[in-house]
DNA sequence: TTCCGACAGTGGGGTCGCAAT
DNA sequence: ATTGCGACCCCACTATCGGAA
């Protein structure tokens, strides 16, 4: 098929907000797939092609566009044996030649052909219709329910092959796709509450577990055979081999596992997050040792337990790994979950994740049988400068640039401020349109991208808490910063100061 | 008719490896 | 040696649609 059918159906799903509409448009183009491109043309509509990244980003793409082509040529056969070529040359030191593949690319394609190669490679067509949709398109185009299609999916880690054995193959092989060791399925994820005592109002009695600040793992073990993946179902059993180890010495022959895995200090306590990043991102051995923590176990030697009950996941888990479950309590008490909670601040982790005793495990699904709960800190920072938005944010101020007060003059001049982040989280419509007067109004310079104010707007930011920064003058970066409201009824000098922040890193 | 679950979008900071400078 | 790029860990929150209640 014509890479241009693809084009003009994602320019009909992104001129609609209807999703019906989208996956009316979605499922018509499935239909007339031949079935060779279905799979790589379900990878190019989500942005996600089936060779994952290439190695391409803005940079590069900007630096490759020549010239579109007048009339469209290119077959989705066509970019999808380019992408081939742009994986095996990547990090292989050819620059020259992954650039000459991108321009002859880029010039046999139209220009919408060519915004809509950019967006694949970048990861963000943004048509409104990722996974969720296609999904439902899929099904659609399949005539197959919506709930088959979704449990193959999130089973084999696959939407592109999942489409293709549901539109090409029988309702049967649909239903027979389940959980295979060894093949990565997509991770549960969970909801946000306030408070434990909260969460379990959600869920009744519930597994009150620690929850770690590190990276999550899948493990599959078929015999020796052990291999690692991540939240993205990426492999990274190599940079492993001391959890591979770990998961060698359990009393199972095939197991699936589902954890974390972070460094600790002497004492037991967590490293922070960046020092297991550290060691977690490098292919190369490191003195910090990872340690694996596991809350689930999804099958054990020929059996599958998804669909068992949390608390007869958690008794196999006890049985086969006690030395390495994850710290937690089954309760229906709230006393006792807030309990377990502050057990695991005091223990330097970062919260608690309140699970539904009686739940299956659902793959891929965010719903409120997991709640994370984790503490959230507040200030008032100042308000530096302001960015314009993007997409739907075009034309609206959006992500701003906090400081901290510095009134000795630790980090600059006294009575300063000292940046120590960004956010554009947490801003509603009304907001954004407010401050996009308000910081016109206060501007004293600009860029670009950016207008700087007067330092004289107080806003109320909530944050998980601050980590190390070489970004950032005052030696700190706020984490996972987000606006609760401005505050008008404070001057800039009553904001809070950089010591004050400082000094939760060392807390 | 109203409510609410699921989804997509809008980006944040840090870490690594690798290539170019 | 340093710097920039790209990939990928962690992530919160709002607006919206459309089915559920």
């Amino acid at each position: 098929m014509l890479l241009d059918e693809l084009v003009k159906t994602t320019d009909a799903v992104a001129s609609t907000r209807s999703r019906l509409a989208k996956v009316d448009a979605l499922a018509d183009l499935l239909c007339r797939l031949e079935p060779v491109d279905i799979a790589t043309a379900v990878g190019l509509l989500i942005a996600k092609p089936r060779q994952g990244r290439v190695g391409i980003g803005w940079r590069g793409m900007t630096a490759a566009m020549g010239e579109p082509a007048a009339e469209p040529s290119l077959t989705v056969a066509d970019l999808d044996a380019a992408l081939d070529r742009l994986l095996v040359t990547a990090g292989a030191g050819s620059a020259a030649e992954r650039a000459a593949i991108l321009r002859l690319l880029t010039a046999a394609a139209t220009e919408r052909e060519q915004a809509f190669i950019a967006g694949v490679l970048l990861g963000e067509l943004r048509t409104g219709a990722l996974e969720g949709v296609l999904t439902d398109a899929v099904a659609r185009a399949a005539d197959r329910p919506v709930d088959a299609v979704r449990r193959a999916a999130m089973l084999s880690g696959d939407l592109g092959g999942t489409a293709l054995l549901a539109i090409t193959g029988t309702a049967a092989q649909l239903d027979a796709v389940g959980l295979v060791v060894g093949r990565p399925v997509q991770p549960m994820l969970a909801a946000t509450a306030a408070s434990a005592s909260a969460a379990l109002e959600v869920t009744g009695e519930a597994s009150v577990e620690y929850k770690l600040d590190g990276a999550r793992i899948q493990v599959h073990r078929v015999g020796d055979d052990v291999r690692i993946y991540t939240r993205t179902l990426a492999e990274v059993s190599h940079r492993l081999p001391e959890v591979v180890q770990v998961v060698r010495g359990l009393p199972v022959r095939d197991v699936i596992l589902d954890g974390e895995t972070l460094a600790l200090d002497e004492d037991g306590g967590p490293r922070p997050f960046q020092e297991t990043m550290a060691r977690f991102g490098a292919d190369a051995a490191r003195a910090t040792v990872l340690h694996p923590w596991f809350f689930d176990v999804l099958h054990i030697d020929g059996r599958d337990l998804l669909d068992e009950p949390l608390a007869a996941r958690i008794g196999v888990l006890k049985r086969i790994a006690p030395e390495h479950r994850i710290p937690g309590e089954i309760t229906a008490d709230a006393a006792v979950a807030e309990r377990v909670s502050r057990d695991a601040l005091a223990a330097g982790h970062e919260g608690v994740v309140v699970k539904a005793v009686g739940s299956a495990y659902a793959a891929g699904r965010r719903g409120s049988n997991w709640i994370k709960v984790k503490p959230v800190l507040t200030y008032d920072l100042v308000v530096l400068a302001c960015e314009w938005g993007s997409g739907r944010r075009t034309g609206l101020l959006s992500n701003l640039h906090l400081g901290a007060l510095d009134p000795t003059g630790d980090f600059g001049e006294p009575g300063g401020y000292v940046m120590v982040g960004k956010t554009f989280k947490g801003l509603t419509d009304a907001l954004l349109s407010w401050q996009t007067e308000r910081f016109q109004e206060l501007e004293v310079r600009r860029t670009a991208g950016t207008v700087w104010v007067e330092p004289v707007t107080v806003v109320e930011i909530a944050i998980d808490g601050v980590q190390r920064s070489s970004r950032y003058p005052g030696g700190i970066a706020l984490r996972f910063a987000r606006v609760k409201r401005y505050r008008d009824d404070k001057t800039a000098a009553e904001a809070d100061t950089i010591q004050t922040l400082r000094a939760l890193l060392r807390s």
